[in-house]
RNA sequence: GGCCCCAUCGUCUAGUGGUCCAGGACGCUGGCCUCUCAAGCCGGAAACAGGGGUUCGAGUCCCCUUGGGGCCA
């Protein structure tokens, strides 16, 4: 039997970093089985609907390369009114993928389990229902049905008057959910509520559209948050009624913030687009959320891991059962681990747009730009956690930077004269060497400080300051050059004049 | 409030009754290297929530307490 996972996100807003971390872990058990991975939309909540978050659910996908093997289709994505339908059309044999366009399957399903009594028409009114709940609170009750429609006698309530229609769950006996990661779970059904199945304007709730589509689309393995748990037993319920086999249930536990609550905007990145805009990198990504409830265990200490790597060890029965912390600091670490791995080539092609969001280089990139620019990355490589720290590392290449204060123009335990005096050979001796380039400086510049009586440090950090504006910036001598011998030699100047009115 | 779940260094985790005075990683920290900052290398501090059992023996099994979380509304 094939492997059939899927994702079901609701086009509600951004794709959340925890949402992603359970993708994963259905992506890497598909891969790892050679079975299917699908993807389906699940925007049967109307008020709660944003057409715009399909592409960034598609958008985040594809960027951290969890490919769908089945999903909306073109058709299907025109009619969500999606621009760039074509970019994200899959289609598959178990279509529609969304389901707003699968209405009348949830609708069929519920009549079948009215037919067949494990359903019931019910038609009380949202005030009673509202009414009710408040005198089960008051009594401090678990809110819940209190059966009123469901020993009405059959036909009392017309298809055509509005209605809903709720699960006949059973008012004795226990349901049993095997959980893959939690092992069974018992339920008492006389705590399980009479669930509304299909909402009075036709719309399935979440809990009769999920086991319709599941089974339906023969999905093997439900893996999902821990969230659902609860819910749970009520699915297995309707599998029941309705004579299908269950799937295999894996509850994968929750992410959470800092604090141990769920992970939410507060605690920082949380939608994937912010992660790519920060400059993660996809690979880095994905090793940092596989590893965010689960280990591959048998002593295995690498914790970087290649995509094949996390596939072929990955381990549905190895995930833990308690929810993990999301931690940015091991994040950017292993960002920085995958940052050092790329080659200047790959590097400069995906620094490259940060750069030129950052107005540093034009978009295009001129082609004798990119030689330079490819001389610069070498200088950041290792300094770099997020791709975009490269702006706050290399600006002052680029652009003109702020007058420097004086008091920093002057080198430790030195005093300001000596300090003019050293800038002033510096600039003499970088005006006419050739080639202006990072190896031709170091050596006379040694030599420099020797003469002048100072250590080399002093005198590096009066340039490095006089040049960069900067405390701290990439190695000087690959800076010097990646500024250019014009902007140098005028900085150098502008940091005497600063020098010398205080000399005044 | 009801139902359910979880519990090893600050964080992610290894650990499936003896090889654990608990291993790795991030972070923190000391040192080396060094033009700053990084990177790299070497070292350090840091945990089995508490209490009862079971057992010759418990981080590992059971119970309770505590703490945390989820769901329902």
């Amino acid at each position: 039997m094939t492997v059939r996972v899927r994702f079901a996100p609701s086009p509600t807003g951004k794709l959340h970093i925890g949402s992603v971390r359970t993708v994963v872990f259905n992506w890497l058990f598909a891969r790892k089985m050679s079975g299917r991975f699908i993807l389906r939309i699940e925007d049967t909540d109307r008020t709660r609907y944003h057409p715009e978050s399909l592409v960034s659910i598609f958008d985040g996908l594809r960027w951290l390369g969890l490919d769908w093997d089945e999903g909306p289709g073109l058709e299907e994505l025109q009619k969500a009114g999606l621009q760039d339908a074509a970019r994200y059309a899959v289609g598959g044999p178990y279509g529609p993928y969304i389901q707003s366009n699968r209405l009348h399957l949830y609708r069929a399903v519920a009549e079948e389990l009215v037919a067949q009594g494990w359903a019931y028409r019910c038609h009380c009114t949202p005030e009673r229902l509202a009414q009710l709940r408040a005198e089960q609170r008051a009594r401090k009750e678990t809110p819940m049905y209190d059966r009123h429609c469901r020993n009405l006698p059959p036909g009392a309530i017309s298809p055509d008057e509005p209605h809903v229609i709720r699960l006949k769950v059973p008012l004795t006996g226990q349901t049993v959910v095997h959980d893959v990661v939690r092992g069974d779970a018992v339920f008492e059904n006389a705590q399980i509520d009479d669930q509304v199945l299909l909402k009075s304007d036709g719309f399935p709730t979440y809990h009769l559209a999920v086991v319709v589509d599941d089974h339906l689309m023969e999905i093997t393995h439900i893996i999902r948050a821990d969230e659902w748990f609860p819910s749970t037993p009520k699915h297995v319920l309707l599998y029941q009624a309705l004579g299908w086999e269950t799937p295999v249930y894996c509850h994968v536990p929750l992410v959470l913030g800092t604090d141990g609550k769920k992970l939410s905007k507060r605690h920082g990145a949380t939608s994937i687009a912010e992660f790519r805009a920060q400059g993660y990198l996809p690979d880095a990504l994905l090793n940092f959320l596989a590893l965010l409830g689960w280990a591959p265990g048998e002593g295995e200490e690498q914790e970087i891991f290649s995509r094949e790597e996390l596939i072929a060890r990955f381990d549905l029965f190895r995930v833990n059962r308690a929810p993990a912390t999301f931690s940015y600091d091991k994040l950017d670490w292993m960002n920085g681990v995958y940052i050092r791995s790329l080659s200047a080539e790959a590097l400069l092609e995906r620094l490259l747009p940060f750069w030129q969001q950052a107005g540093l280089v034009p978009d295009p990139c001129p082609e004798g730009e990119r030689t330079r620019l490819l001389k610069i990355v070498p200088l950041v490589r290792e300094r770099l956690r997020r791709l975009n720290e490269v702006v706050e590392w290399t600006d002052f290449m680029f652009r003109e930077i702020e007058p420097v204060p004086a008091e920093r123009l002057i080198g430790d335990k030195m005093t300001p004269q000596e300090s003019l005096i050293a800038l002033q050979r510096v600039r003499e001796l970088l005006a006419s060497i050739e080639p202006f380039e990072g190896e031709a400086m170091e050596q006379p510049l040694r030599a420099l400080a020797q003469e002048l009586g100072l250590k080399a440090g002093q005198l590096f950090g009066i340039i490095r300051w006089a040049t960069s504006g900067k405390q701290v910036s990439p190695p000087l001598f690959g800076s010097l050059e990646a500024i250019g011998r014009e902007r140098v030699l005028a900085r150098l100047e502008a940091a005497e004049q600063t020098l010398a009115t205080l000399l005044r």
